[in-house]
DNA sequence: CGCCACTTTGAAACAGTTCAACGTCAGTGG
DNA sequence: CCACTGACGTTGAACTGTTTCAAAGTGGCG
């Protein structure tokens, strides 16, 4: 009964074990407060803004991000999420949504009902810190977003995006060689840069021409990594793929 | 003995008790992972990017940044702390640095070391989630900076990091009625928007102008809150300063 | 086949940067 | 007590990166 949910799980498994040891009570403490698969069709609202959460999601397949809207309408995307990423698990401390996430592609998604994630905290000292920086991580990346968003020049900044998800993918096994499967749109890009469409879509141009990156298909291949770290300043430190004692 | 701690604490426990109510031994808790109190000077590095930390530090007065340095030298700032702010509670479950935290002013700190934290994980399960929400709470800044640095103009941005600063510094006893002490340079100012020195000044020049705020003297006056609020379209829910059970 | 969403292009307008110089003020030492 | 210093703030003008607008090209899908 527990085999789909195993296979759901993988992918976070495979992101915790990156980063440390899980037991085997620790493992089915997460299986048990895992609900059901849903799935959630491209464009729609996995959570709201403004919402009192009692559950927080993983994402089991497809591509999700989080959005803040200005008055105006505009978008900001502050982060892209992958399979084996809890969308809004900060807010079972938080409670309160301050940010929307959306589908960006159809979601396969499993909810974790608060009541569960707080069984966890009281029983499971360990996990509950294991938990507390998959959250962790969402801030440093956001940090990392806001140094590059504020230094670096648009070129960059898009090879350095390229860089994180490639990496990011690879962590959870779901790159293939050089290739992993991105399929936004060059609107979603720019949202998530803060720039216009126009000028992302003659950026991307800018790296295709330079052969270091392809991107067709809703898959982005990396030609160049070398070149493509060199130009992004990418160091996945704040990424921290170590395995240490939490 | 824990008298000058509890002064040291002071707005530590404000910055929980608007979000939640602690206990009398979840307050002990906290007193007992103290440690002394230090004082360090203006410009002194509090902890330093691939840091492994053996401890976290909680500002009691001054003003610290968390700062990122490109290859080229340049510096943005993430964040600005003050009083009450745990500056790197994160490195408890993330254990290595990946940015630094600067002291902007003299800033006096306290250390908790680290298994004084996990011990109150064992033995605390509601404080544990009430930590895990004050490093959440960075995570919904950074989100929030990011919207802003990505769709806002400079003015609007400069409006609203000043929104901002002076919520926070309310929310925790910082302010004197419409006033709020922010002693940093405009470079300072300018490395945390992503602008340059000589953009931002015009800007603040701008806004000086319109009569919407004062700033010297390292104190910060807010003249026209409705109208700095409405151009920073700021809506301090992101900042949850709701009481609610964690 | 035709529609719609997405990508690409060009050109004018604008926001923000850069560079270089000058102003101001507090602290320091002669 | 005053001159000097260095950090910080302010100014002008040329320049560049980015946006905006508007139009045309591409490709998947019902």
């Amino acid at each position: 009964m527990n085999f789909s949910k195993n296979d759901a799980l993988e992918r976070l498994f495979r992101r915790i074990d990156v980063r440390d040891n899980l037991s085997g009570e620790e493992r089915e403490a997460l299986l048990e407060a895992a609900g059901e698969i849903r799935t959630l069709p491209a464009g729609s609202r996995i959570s709201s803004k403004g919402e009192e959460l009692d559950r927080s999601t993983l994402l089991v397949s497809g591509i999700a991000a989080r959005t803040v809207y200005t008055e105006m309408g505009h978008r900001q995307i502050t982060a892209f999420h992958i399979a084996g990423d809890f969308v809004d698990l900060h807010a079972f401390p938080l409670k309160i949504m301050d940010h929307n996430v959306e589908a960006i592609t159809a979601c396969e998604v499993i909810h974790f009902p608060h009541p569960a994630l707080r069984q966890i905290t009281e029983r499971h000292s360990h996990l509950t810190r294991v938990l507390w920086l998959l959250t962790l991580l969402d801030s440093a990346i956001h940090r990392q977003w806001l140094a590059v968003m504020g230094q670096l020049q648009v070129t960059d900044h898009l090879a350095h995006l390229l860089c994180e998800q490639f990496t990011r993918a690879k962590a959870v096994g779901l790159a293939a060689g050089n290739a992993f499967p991105f399929p936004i749109t060059q609107q979603d890009l720019a949202d998530a840069m803060g720039r216009s469409v126009v000028h992302v879509n003659r950026t991307l141009q800018g790296l295709r021409r330079q052969d270091l990156i392809e991107w067709q298909g809703g898959d982005v291949t990396i030609l160049d990594w070398p070149a493509l770290q060199e130009l992004a300043e990418f160091d996945p430190a704040y990424l921290h793929l170590e395995r240490l004692p939490r």
